[in-house]
DNA sequence: TTAGAATATTCTTATTGACGTATATTCCTC
DNA sequence: GAGGAATATACGTCAATAAGAATATTCTAA
């Protein structure tokens, strides 16, 4: 993937907080889209975009697509991926999201 | 720093080269032309985005303006730069830009 | 006080990106 | 195979960004 690609995909929030919560662990779209309470489309816009640049990728399972973080990541990007789960958890959004995603009363989707 | 901004300020080619060369220490606006290969005002311009976002400071000295990043950054902002300085070296261009910049002659400014 | 060097700004144009509405696709269940 | 749930795509619009050409600004030195 490329460096710049990687920080397009970090330089928009609603993407930064998919990233936040998708360093955590593969996520369902509905899980996402329950987390920050935005709108469908707006979530799987900004989904495909990172899918299209080579971030995310996707596994189908039964009506859900679960993403995670691709595991063919360079290790300079997951470095700057960890400077992201380390240090923006002070971010009140990101850290807010965290906090929805594991209080979430359980979706379809598990 | 808003997080989102300083991943835009690395969001492009033209200023993730110029960033590379400031990890190593300031510099004035003709050693980063000259080792970019870069137009003015290509660089001016760039260069002027990132301080707007906070990421570079300038100072003037004489004739010349020394940028350099910006002592007020966030850990974690240190962080994702830090990513940059140490694996993306790998990446040619960034790494042919180090080469230029040390092997180059000696500009009027220093 | 003028010429010139170093750098920034303005203007224009083209591209990309973000958002919402509506619609399509895919898969499950009955 | 029809309906519905989960997700993606198409289309239109508006804002942000990138690039080059031309011009302006600021400082130095003679």
């Amino acid at each position: 993937m490329e460096i710049v690609s990687l920080h397009k995909c970090l330089s928009d929030p609603t993407r930064l907080r998919i990233v936040n919560l998708l360093l955590r662990g593969p996520l369902c779209v509905c899980e996402l889209q329950e987390a920050l309470d935005e709108p469908q489309v707006k979530m799987s816009k900004h989904i495909g975009y990172m899918r299209r640049q080579g971030l995310l990728e996707v596994k189908r399972k039964a009506n859900w697509n679960f993403y995670s973080i691709s595991p063919d990541l360079s290790e300079s990007a997951l470095a700057s991926l960890e400077a992201i789960r380390g240090g923006y958890t002070k971010d009140p959004q990101l850290s807010q999201d965290l906090k929805k995603l594991e209080h979430s009363p359980g979706t379809a989707c598990r």
